[in-house]
DNA sequence: CGGTATCCATACGCAAGCGTATTGACTGCT
DNA sequence: AGCAGTCAATACGCTTGCGTATGGATACCG
């Protein structure tokens, strides 16, 4: 019997924790908001598909007469939550490592955090597993083509050419999708250990970062 | 207006180019490989999820009633459809580099050949999407856990140290699956052009594979 | 205290999808 | 010709999920 440690659990952040504070816990009525965090919630944990009006009343304890009060449809739910999703993402996935001023050590830690905080990701994992769906492509090619970019002008900084940089921002980017599939839903592809996984992203590192 | 010329669908394998000739075309009685290459067919394009027995009778021409006559589920088409998959899968993959002696030769051409073949990939695609499904999820375990041994062994051979090929070997086959992502599902994200594609996956052989 | 806005429950209609049961039709063999 | 085996059509029941309609409850406000 293998003991297998996934490095992501265990550093989740809270989908609460990236708002002021919506004033959760228990009370009686319900907002639109605190069905856009539920449907966040039960994304991330089962996937879109998983994102049933019903089931959802049911986990809130109230039934789905009140959510056709707060949505027109299904659909208005998913967007809404995407939207709120997509602000709280792009706001942070720069932000912390904006400060460093060497592009190659600013990359470095770029790809270290993106490695450990995993909430988020779960949830753009889930939702590569939506692309199809008409709400969730258009929110994808935004976060994609973002992502893509600015990391495309980190490598420039760093002294690649443009050509250069573009291709290398794609196969960086394509490379934590990849990962994000390997780990999250295939399970044989587990890295072992939490140690494993730190030495795959240093390999990664090593690999994608070009070197001083 | 930009013209976006995908470089995956021009150079697509029919699936039933895979096997012998399974004498296709028209014929009034279907047999159950009938069944299970149309749910390739159609999980290619549309994913599992849209391998539904009446829509799939609606494809063959033929009701559901002949359906359950060769299988006793859904699942069991799946199965079918899946194990079919995997056999011709395995044998395609290495079977076509084999022959090339130096391992860092070898390694290219399986990166240029795979970037170019895309009727199999599209099903792995689909896959991937649908790895919480219980038929599914063995058999995308088995798959890219060989995949990812064997590059591992040729990245061995290529003069890297066991550590750093297991490495390298995940970091190419997450390029992989994320380009495969990026590509097939994200509209934004596709390349231009066929030589926009071509620049790309050179430039990723040049970065992933090392120098003579 | 009455009224209005807000939130929720119940009941219903509808479609899609799975699986079963029964019958029909065609084929080949004896 | 008759019979068995093979494939298919039809009809049905069941579940899940979306969306609507309508009435009830609670809160706030004048």
């Amino acid at each position: 019997m293998t003991i297998c440690i996934d490095p992501f659990e265990s550093r989740s952040l809270a989908i609460s924790a990236l708002h002021p504070i919506p004033e959760r816990s228990e009370k009686q009525r319900l907002s639109a908001q605190d069905w856009e965090l539920a449907a966040l919630e039960l994304m991330a944990e089962e996937g879109v598909a998983a994102v049933a009006v019903e089931s959802l009343a049911r986990r809130l304890g109230v039934t789905k007469g009140s959510f056709y009060w707060h949505f027109s449809h299904r659909d208005a739910l998913i967007e809404a939550a995407l939207k709120r999703w997509e602000e709280s993402d792009t706001h942070n996935i720069v932000a912390r490592v904006e400060s460093i001023e060497n592009p190659r050590k600013r990359l470095r830690e770029l790809f270290r955090l993106t490695s450990r905080e995993m909430r988020s990701h779960k949830i753009y994992a889930a939702l590569l597993k939506a692309a199809d769906h008409p709400v969730v492509a258009p929110v994808m090619d935004r976060v994609s083509q973002e992502r893509m970019s600015y990391l495309a002008r980190v490598f420039q900084q760093a002294g690649m050419d443009v050509e250069a940089s573009m291709h290398r921002a794609r196969l960086a980017y394509s490379a934590y999708v990849g990962l994000l599939q390997l780990t999250l839903q295939l399970r044989s592809s587990r890295l072992a250990s939490s140690e494993a996984f730190d030495a795959y992203v240093g390999h990664m590192i090593d690999t994608l970062i070009p070197a001083e």
